[in-house]
RNA sequence: CGGGGCGUAGCGCAGCUCGGUAGCGCGCCUGCUUUGGGAGCAGGAUGUCGCAUGUUCAAAUCAUGUCGCCCCGACCA
C-alpha cells in the first residue's frame, strides 16, 4: 500500500479521551476512531490487524476440529427467558422492542442461541462431539467502557461451544480447545499464561483464563519460577507452612491496651510501635444478608472472591459504617474477634493464624485493642479458609517454587459449562441404549479486539507501537527519503514491487513528506521492519533495514538484496518466537 | 449508580471570575526555500463556542435544564 494513497490519519497530539497506552496508540496512529462510548470503528490499518488475529484464530479452531458458523446479533427475548438470563443478566443486555412490540437484545453472548440450534438437530450420540464457532461483533452494555479496545461495549469475539456425550468426551473437548488457544497465542507472538481462574457464578469444574502479560493489565496473576503453576489473585492457593508457632500457646490472658483515635491498622502500629504482621484484622461482611467476620494478619489482604467462594455466597459486601457500629458496639476501626456477640455471626479465619498466637486485635469498644490474644483461646471459630491474596513471599502451591506476581489481560477464557445451558433449554439426545441424555456443554471466548489493543499495551515504546509480524497491518515499513530525487523514488518503486510480488505485505511512504515526518510516522505505526532508501544509500548501493522491536539496524546491499533480505526477516522473526511464515 | 472533570476550528488548548470585535499552537490550502528524526518564510481557509430555555440593550461568558465524553469507585468476569 502506498502511504500517499491510504487513509491513516495519523495524529501528532493525543486526543483528550485517551489514558491508556493502547488507546492513545491506536488513535494517534490511525487505527481506529470512536463514534460513541466504547464503540469505535476500526480504519484500514486497524482492520487490517484485526483481521489477521481473527485469521489466526480462524484457522487453529479449525485445525481444532471446530467449524465456524455465524450466529444472529439480533436475539429474541424468549429464548433468552428460558435459560433464566433475560431476567439475571441484567443492565448489560442490551433490550429492545421490534415493530410488533417483541423483545428482543443484542447478543453479549450466544449459549442460548446455539443451544436452541443444536437441540433442533441433534437427535443421537452418533451426531457427538460437536463444537461450533463464530467471529462476531458483540454488545455489552458495560456499566463503565473504558480504555479503547480494551474495554470496549461493541467488540469483537470468537466464540465457540462444544457438546459431547458426558463429562469425559466434555474434557476432551475442553483440552483441544485448551491447546488450541495455547497454538493461537503463541502465533499472535504474545507473551501469555493460562491461568487457573474462578469459575465465578457460572459454576463448573475448572476453568482457564488466557492472560496476556503486560504491566498496564487490569488483573494479578500468580505465576511460578520454577513451574507451569499460574493463577488468577482469587484463584492462587496459599500456602502455610505448618511449624511457625515458638510460643506453646502459653500467652498470658488478653487484656485491654488503650488506642485513642488508631482506626488503621497503620495508626495503630505507629501508636503501639509493633509490626502490622503481629495484629490481627478483623473485617466485617454482609453476606447475602448475614453478617461474617472474616480475620487476616494485619499485613495482608483479604480477597473477597475467596471468601465468598468458601461460603458459596452469592453476595459479599463489606459492612457499610452503620452495620459495623450496631454489631460491634464500637466505631470502624476497634472490631475484633473476641467477645463478638451479633446474633448468627460467624468468624472466619485465615489459615496462617492458626500457627501463631499473641495478637492484637480490635476490642469492639472505641479507642480500645486486646493484646496476647489466642484465636483458639479466646474466640469461638467457625472455620478456617484461605481467605488472603498470595503474596512473592508465598510459595507455589504446585511446586514450592517462588511465586511472582504479574499483570495481566484477559484475553481468552475456557469454561466447562456442564448442563447448565443444555438442561435449562432441553438439549438431549438418544444414547447407545436409546435412553435420553443431557449434552454436556463447554464454552470457549478469545476477545479478538481486546488482542489487538493487549498486543501493544505489551509491545510499545514511547515512539509508538511494535507489532508482531504475525499481526502488523504490513509487515513492512519502506521509507523513500530521496524527497523529489527521481533515481530514489524509481529505486523505491522498483523495491515496493519487488516485495510485493513476492507476497511480502509492504507499506511503502512515498510521500512527499521530509525524513523527520516519515520516521516518526514509521515509528508510530510500528511495522515490524522498517527498510529505509536514500540518496546516499542508493549511491553506495545499500538499503538501511531496521528492527522495529530491538531497534537494531543493519545495511542489506541492493545488489544482493533478496537473499539478504529473506535472511534479515528470518532474524526479526526469530526475535518474535515466530517461525517463517 | 456515587464522586470528580470536560464540551470553544480536524487535534491540543486559552478566553468565562468581571457579559460587549472568538483567539493561540499544531494540522489544512497556495507560493518560494528546505530535505536523514515531526523544517523556515509569506499569504490563506476553517466556528451554530454541545444543545435548549431563561436573564439582559447585549451571552462562549450568568442561571436552569438537557445531551455527550473522560477519570476514580462500586458493578461486571
Amino acid at each position: 500500500m502506498r502511504l500517499s494513497k491510504a487513509y491513516v490519519p495519523t495524529l501528532k497530539e493525543v486526543p483528550a479521551e485517551a489514558e491508556v497506552v493502547s488507546h492513545r496508540l491506536l488513535l494517534r496512529g490511525g487505527f481506529v476512531r470512536q463514534l460513541a462510548r466504547g464503540i469505535y470503528t476500526y480504519l484500514p490499518l486497524g482492520l487490517k490487524t484485526l483481521n489477521k488475529v481473527a485469521d489466526i484464530v480462524r484457522q487453529e479452531m479449525d485445525r481444532a476440529g471446530a467449524q465456524e458458523i455465524l450466529m444472529p446479533m439480533v436475539q429474541p427475548g424468549d429464548l433468552w427467558r428460558e435459560t433464566g438470563r433475560w431476567e439475571f443478566y441484567g443492565k448489560e443486555l442490551l433490550r429492545f422492542r421490534d415493530r410488533a412490540d417483541r423483545e428482543y437484545c443484542l447478543g453479549p453472548t450466544h449459549e442460548e442461541v446455539v443451544t436452541d440450534l443444536v437441540r433442533g438437530e441433534v437427535r443421537s450420540y452418533r451426531q457427538l462431539p460437536i463444537n461450533l464457532y463464530q467471529l462476531q461483533t458483540k454488545f455489552r452494555d458495560e456499566i463503565r467502557p473504558r480504555f479503547g479496545l480494551m474495554r470496549g461495549r461493541e467488540f469483537v469475539m470468537k466464540d465457540a461451544y462444544s457438546f459431547d456425550r458426558d463429562e469425559a468426551g466434555a474434557d476432551v473437548s475442553y483440552r483441544a480447545m485448551y491447546d488450541a488457544y495455547c497454538a493461537i497465542f503463541r502465533r499472535l507472538g504474545l507473551e501469555f499464561r493460562p491461568v487457573e481462574a474462578d469459575t465465578g457464578s457460572i459454576g463448573g469444574n475448572f476453568s482457564h483464563e488466557f492472560m496476556v502479560l503486560a504491566d498496564t493489565g487490569e488483573d494479578t496473576i500468580a505465576t511460578c519460577q520454577a513451574c507451569e503453576y499460574a493463577a488468577n489473585l482469587e484463584k492462587a492457593e496459599v500456602v502455610v507452612p505448618v511449624d511457625r508457632c515458638d510460643c506453646g500457646h502459653d500467652c498470658p490472658p488478653c487484656s485491654a491496651v488503650s488506642t485513642p483515635g488508631a482506626h488503621t491498622v497503620a495508626e495503630l502500629c505507629d501508636f503501639l510501635g509493633i509490626e502490622a504482621r503481629t495484629l490481627v484484622k478483623t473485617l466485617l461482611f454482609d453476606v447475602d444478608g448475614q453478617p461474617v467476620a472474616a480475620l487476616v494478619r494485619g499485613d495482608r489482604e483479604l480477597n473477597e472472591v475467596k471468601l465468598k467462594n468458601h461460603l458459596h455466597a452469592t453476595e459479599v459486601k463489606l459492612a457499610t459504617p452503620e452495620q459495623v457500629t450496631a454489631w460491634t458496639g464500637a466505631p470502624v476501626g476497634f472490631a475484633g474477634p473476641v467477645g463478638l456477640k451479633v446474633a448468627g455471626i460467624k468468624i472466619l479465619v485465615d489459615r496462617e493464624l492458626d500457627f501463631d498466637c499473641g495478637w492484637y486485635v480490635g476490642a469492639n469498644k472505641a479507642d480500645t485493642h486486646l493484646k496476647n490474644v489466642d484465636l483458639r483461646r479466646d474466640v469461638k471459630i467457625d472455620g478456617y479458609a484461605d481467605l488472603r491474596n498470595i503474596t512473592e513471599a508465598d510459595k507455589c502451591p504446585r511446586c514450592g517454587g517462588a511465586i511472582k506476581l504479574r499483570r495481566g489481560i484477559e484475553v481468552g477464557h475456557v469454561f466447562k459449562l456442564g448442563l447448565k445451558y443444555s438442561q435449562a433449554m432441553n438439549a438431549v439426545f438418544l444414547d447407545e441404549n436409546g435412553k435420553e441424555q443431557i449434552m454436556v456443554m463447554g464454552c470457549y471466548g478469545i476477545g479478538v479486539s481486546r488482542i489487538v489493543a493487549s498486543a501493544i499495551e505489551q509491545n510499545h515504546d514511547a515512539d509508538g507501537i511494535k507489532f508482531p509480524p504475525s499481526i502488523a497491518p504490513y509487515e513492512v515499513s519502506l521509507l523513500s527519503l530521496g524527497g523529489k530525487d527521481a533515481e530514489v523514488i524509481e529505486a523505491a518503486d522498483k523495491l515496493y514491487a519487488e516485495l510485493s510480488a513476492k507476497g511480502i505485505e509492504v507499506l511503502y511512504d512515498d510521500r512527499d513528506e521530509r525524513p523527520g515526518v516519515k520516521f516518526k510516522d514509521a515509528d508510530l505505526l510500528g511495522m515490524p521492519m522498517q527498510l529505509v532508501l536514500g540518496g546516499k544509500g542508493l549511491k553506495n548501493g545499500i538499503i538501511e533495514a531496521k528492527d522495529r522491536r530491538t531497534g537494531e539496524k543493519r545495511e542489506l546491499k541492493l545488489a544482493d538484496f533478496t537473499a539478504e533480505f529473506a535472511d534479515w526477516r528470518r532474524t526479526v522473526r526469530q526475535g518474535w518466537g515466530l517461525d517463517i511464515a
